[in-house]
Order: C-alpha cells, then sequence, then structure tokens
DNA sequence: TAATATAGGACTCACACGGTCGGATATCAG
DNA sequence: CTGATATCCGACCGTGTGAGTCCTATATTA
C-alpha cells in the first residue's frame, strides 16, 4: 500500500516528459498520452490540473500545447504529487483537525505526523531533472547495477 | 494522499497500546477496542494479521488476549504496517513485476522504486518505544533510548 | 470556416476498504 | 461438566472513491 494514485503516476511521466525534451519545449495532451498509453483526456484533465497549480502554462488552440512553468532542476517529485493528490497526509486527522473517532486518546497521530514530513521530504529531494536523466551513462558493463538493470534492459530492448 | 488504512491506524494504536503497559503485558482485543472507540471484530482481525505477522503472540480461552513477540525497541512501524497493508509500494509496477500498461516506455518506475526505499527506511527508523513515549522525556529512562527519543520529543514539544 | 487544442462539468463503473455476522475452537472458573 | 470468555477465520455487504468516459464550450490557427 501507500500507492500514489494513478493521476500522480500519470503526471509524473507527462512532466518528466516535458522536461526530457528542450528547455521550453511544449507538447499536446493527445501527444503525451499516446506516447504512454494513457487514456487522453484523463491526462487532460490531469494536465489542466497541474495548469491550475501553476506547475505547468498551457496555450489554447491548433498547435497548442503545455510546457513547463519553472525550470525542470526547480520542480519536485513533492510538488507534482501534491499538485494531483493534495497535501500528502498519512493519517486521517492532523495535529491541528481532529478528524477521527480516536482523537481523544491517539497518542499516535503526532508521531506519524513527523513521519509524514519525513516522506514529503524524500519526496521534495527528486526534481524532475533528475528523473528526466536517470539512467546508466554506460550502457555496457556496470558492475553493481548489472544485476537490476539486466531484465529491464533486455525487456526494453525487446520492445 | 498517501493515506495508510484504517486497519494500520488501529494497528498501530493497538501495538503502542500493548508497548506502552509493562513488558509482557497482555491485553485482550475487546479491552484495546474499548479504549480507543474502535470496532471490535476489525481490531480482532488486524490483532490476528499481527499473530500471523509473527509480531504479536495470543492466548486463547478465558484471560486470554495479546501480547507483544519481540521488544518494542525491536518493532518498528514499518513492520506493522506492512503486516496489515503488505509490502509498502509507490508504484503499481516494480521494477521487475511489471503490472501496468505503461511499463515499456515508463521511465518513471526506477526513480520511484528508489523513493519507495526512502519512505521505508523513514517508516522503519521509527520503534514501537518511541510511539509508546513521545512525550515530554523523563531523565530517569534508559540511556541509548534517550538519544534517539531526545531530538524527536524536543520537536514535539516546540509545537 | 473547419480543424485542433485546452477547459471543465457530469456521469458511469468497478473495486477496495471499513465494518458486520456467524460459527468453530480453545481455555478456564465454577 | 458446563458456561463464559477468548481467539480464529471465512463470508458477506454497503459505500466511497478512484479511474475512465462523455459532452459541451471556448480559443487559436491554417
Amino acid at each position: 500500500m501507500l500507492r500514489l494514485s494513478k493521476k500522480a503516476d500519470y503526471a509524473l511521466i507527462a512532466m518528466r516528459h516535458l522536461a526530457g525534451g528542450e528547455a521550453g519545449a511544449s507538447a499536446s495532451a493527445r501527444e503525451i498520452a499516446e506516447s504512454y498509453a494513457i487514456p487522453p483526456e484523463l491526462l487532460a484533465k490531469v494536465l489542466q490540473r497541474l495548469v491550475r497549480a501553476g506547475l505547468l502554462v498551457s496555450v489554447q488552440g491548433t498547435r497548442g500545447g503545455y510546457k513547463l512553468v519553472r525550470d525542470a532542476q526547480r520542480v519536485t517529485v513533492a510538488d507534482v504529487i501534491q499538485a494531483i493528490d493534495g497535501p500528502v497526509a498519512v493519517t486521517a486527522c492532523s495535529p491541528s483537525d481532529h478528524a477521527c473517532d480516536q482523537y481523544e486518546r491517539c497518542e499516535i497521530r503526532d508521531p506519524l505526523w513527523k513521519i509524514k514530513t519525513r516522506i514529503v521530504d524524500a519526496l521534495a529531494t527528486v526534481s524532475l531533472a533528475e528523473l528526466a536523466e536517470p539512467h546508466v551513462p554506460s550502457p555496457a558493463v556496470s558492475a553493481p547495477l548489472v544485476m537490476h538493470a539486466t531484465p529491464r534492459a533486455q525487456a526494453l530492448a525487446g520492445k
């Protein structure tokens, strides 16, 4: 568990796609959707939310599309996820908002809140730029990585 | 989002409850459920799962109940959550198991997998013992525990 | 003016989650 | 021996939410 929503997945894929091209490059929703086999209408809504969150700018009309507002290094995974799924919350109730049936006797809330901030930190330390170039520099032989990378590389090469 | 399930909440509450009393103390499901306004049957199933996961031992019959197997310092929040909700997974598909429609062109999976391990680490660094005494540290407690508990307690006290 | 974009509300559908029920087994007090 | 109190565990159900679709409006350009 603890999985993030498909919309967040799609958002990250799209944002990475935009970060992967040249700086300032734009792409349409259809274009991105087709690249990754994502339902176009759904991705469209995701992109719209990213616009409303201030992470993307949109250009309407023919030849329109989306592009990043900030530089890829200045946008983190946390930004994208929170733009789509709302603020990260491990618990139903926050230290301020008591929205569960156990808030009186609950001694679990505050420590979990602390853990939440750690998680957000973990999400915030990875930028779109890092997502865009996560791969091994030399595809030939990299001893420690081969064990993990090989099956995937084969699967990708097989396509 | 990223919220953990209610069952996991209940599990943490119950585990903390058991860790809070004397070492080796036991409590029945009804007992714990009433203490925290948790549906008794539901908590029962949660506790049973914790038994199957090897985190609790159960004593059947009258005067029965549950108690911790390991010492409270040797059980982490990660253990409890994974016992209830299964292995933590941020993404639908793992580096080995390609269980989504985008696995071919998905460049997002590996970085997210790394983030996942960071999250698990964050969950694994908090023990039940720390959950049991998150409040103002009494200077009389054991030394090694204080080393870890103090900065956290200070942060919480600062609120 | 037609084609192609974004914008966004309304809707359906499936499924997981929270919660309940019933019955079986084990243990102990009387 | 019997009844009370536990754990055990599978089956069930209702509801909320997430995923995906549909439809319409608007903007832009060829």
